[in-house]
RNA sequence: UGGCGCGUGGCUCAACGGUAGAGCACCUGACUCUGGAUCAGGGGGUUAUAGGUUCGAAUCCUAUCGCGCCAGCCA
């Protein structure tokens, strides 16, 4: 596998949008020398393809604007957060290609000033603790239509929210008994202002942090301070928040912070035949119906990257979707696209046969083997050459042959001359069968006088295959994987999302690669000639070669069939 | 229903008051020892709708419609 200096490609004069816009104003009217953003993931789960277009915007912006970009850990919920998450969170990023240098941070660094904060609050009249449960607080909030009502508790007097609240957090009330809530307006129309949740009681032990507290800011509160202490200039999120801005800049406003940051919000991505939800991900990997969070159908970084897709590939994809605030849905087709534009010209070629047939060719001699050098990729001549062996007998594509062709059909049938990639021409004499009719083997003559593949009378077969010597072949299992879906838009409609899982996601077959390949490694890239780039598994072992299939080559004839 | 956001070719995005462009997808042709790659060309949009402002509107205003988000002590 070659991941090279991996630098982010997004040329800042050509791929504009509304948030470089404003960070360029802002640099312009002086407000900023530089920006700073930050992609601030929950260690609940594995990063998916939705997450690399916000990595790539945050550090990209970063890198353009000659600012940078921390990497924050959002640890405020110890219920759910897991220091595998952690860990893999991180190592994806940089697999990326980005990095955070030593801007390397957590929720849960700020743990003591948030608490410092919110007593700042209390003291000014701004939060106060509720003993009301969370159904009470729930019923007293109204709904999109009618205000909602005072909490009894609203009016206690400083002195004893500043004893509840220190109590909260020496740990003399349980779970759920009490709340630090903001005191805002319970009437407002963004049900976010509506007194909301600073802090809840949470006996559980933290990645990080331990058991040292057991009460824990929210999400409102500790994000928008967590980037105030950072400097962040340019909090970037997505859609869903942006009810919340207005109690993000309420807390910034009200509170004693070194900096004023501000937050935009931009629509997450979605992609066709595919989920990008942690929850489902969660579960597909929790049911067993994926090898993991990391199995070559899932869209986590760790899938894709399992899969065989370059993170240079992901990171065109993600400067080419663009960043709007229009909801949207985009087709796997151009995520393939960007991936199959950085393997053609990375990736060597090489020779395998998922569903082999036997070719005997019956003028060539028993006791010879020929070996020719054969260009590695034709997109790359630095790629150098390699020896392929020729002998009598030989695996070809079982789809290469037709005993009828079809219309428009012009590899292999009967009385066919066709070339063998960088070999011969060889032309069918007689099929073999067995009891069932089945075809078992090819008898074919080849002419001498096309050695390498070129012919001196100027003949040229409408097809070219690919082939392996049946003596040297190398046995090789091979994972062809088509998406997780069945459908475009799958779960569409309230359909159970399960219903939609595509139960030929993963076909396994057992083929036959050259055998330059014996050796190679997982995470290797190849693209085997005329079928499709394929990476060799992390199952891999010595003498059990195991490849996934990327992605196929555009392939016309399929279009041509599915036509009919 | 209250608040907020969004609506430009099949998909995604550009055009930021001057008369709609790009990538992907699709189709055709050229070339080719991968039915790949590459190259050339093509079809496809009355800019959700209706009004208004303006010499001029996808861009500004109003209304309507449609879609999304918000009533977790999740993020």
């Amino acid at each position: 596998m070659s991941e090279p200096n991996a630098e982010p490609n997004t040329p800042a004069a050509e791929h504009r949008d509304f948030i470089r816009d404003i960070v360029s104003a802002d640099i312009a009217a002086g407000r900023i020398s530089a920006p700073v953003t930050r992609f601030p993931p929950e260690p609940n789960g594995y990063l998916h393809i939705g997450h690399a277009k916000s990595i790539c915007l945050n550090f990209g912006i970063a890198a353009e604007f000659g600012g940078h970009c921390n990497l924050r850990f959002d640890d405020t919920n110890p219920m759910k957060e897991e220091q595998e998450y952690i860990d893999s969170i991180q190592a994806d990023v940089r697999w990326l290609g980005f990095d955070w240098v030593d801007n390397l941070f957590h929720a849960s660094d700020y743990f003591e000033q948030l608490y410092a904060w919110a007593v700042d609050l209390i003291r000014r009249g701004l939060a106060f603790v509720d003993d009301l449960t969370a159904d009470e607080i729930r019923e007293t909030r109204g709904t999109l239509t009618e205000p909602g009502t005072n909490s009894p508790f609203r009016d206690r007097s400083v002195e004893d929210n500043l004893d509840l609240f220190a109590r909260m957090r020496a740990g003399e009330f349980p779970n759920g008994s009490r709340v630090l809530r903001a005191k805002i307006d319970m009437a407002a129309p963004n049900i976010n202002l509506r007194d909301p949740v600073l802090y809840r009681i949470v006996h559980a032990t933290h990645p990080r942090t331990g058991d040292a507290w057991c009460i824990y800011p929210t999400y409102d509160y500790a994000h928008g301070q967590s980037d105030a202490i950072e400097g962040v200039t340019h909090s970037i999120c997505t859609l869903e928040f942006d009810v919340h801005r207005p109690l993000y800049d309420w807390l910034i406003e009200h509170l004693p912070v070194p900096h004023v940051p501000h937050q935009y919000e931009f629509a997450r991505l979605s992609l066709t035949y595919t989920v990008l939800s942690k929850r489902f991900l969660l579960r597909l990997v929790n049911d067993g119906r994926v090898r993991g969070w990391d199995d070559p159908r899932m869209p986590t970084i760790s899938g894709l990257r399992r899969r065989g897709f370059p993170a240079e590939g992901i990171r065109d994809f993600a400067t080419e979707v663009g960043v709007a605030k229009a909801d949207s849905t985009h087709e796997m087709a151009l995520l393939e696209h960007w991936v199959r534009d950085v393997l053609n010209r990375t990736s060597v070629r090489r020779f395998g046969v998922l569903n082999p047939l036997r070719v005997v060719v019956t003028n060539f001699p028993d006791d010879l083997a020929e070996t020719m050098e054969v260009v590695n990729n034709p997109e790359d001549p630095d790629a150098g050459e390699r020896p392929v062996t020729f002998t009598r007998e030989l695996w070809i594509e079982r789809d290469d042959f037709m005993e009828v062709p079809a219309p428009k059909f012009f590899r292999l049938s009967p009385g066919r001359e066709v070339r063998l990639r960088n070999a011969y021409f060889i032309t069918c004499d007689e099929v073999v069968k067995d009891a069932e009719g089945n075809v078992v083997e090819l008898r074919c003559t080849y002419d001498p006088a096309t050695r390498g593949g070129d012919s001196p009378d100027g003949r040229r077969p409408k097809a070219t295959l690919h082939w392996v010597s049946a003596a040297h072949a190398v046995p090789a299992e091979i994972r062809l994987y088509d998406y997780l879906f069945t459908r475009p838009d799958p779960g569409a409609g309230g359909r159970d999302l399960l219903d939609d899982l595509n139960p030929e996601s993963e076909t396994i077959v057992h083929g036959f690669v050259e055998p330059s390949l014996a050796d190679a490694r997982p995470g290797e890239t190849v693209q085997f000639e005329r079928l499709g780039y394929f990476c060799a598994d992390p199952d891999t072992r010595p003498g059990a070669l195991v490849f996934n299939r990327t992605l196929t080559l555009k392939d016309t004839w399929a279009k041509v069939q599915a036509r009919g």
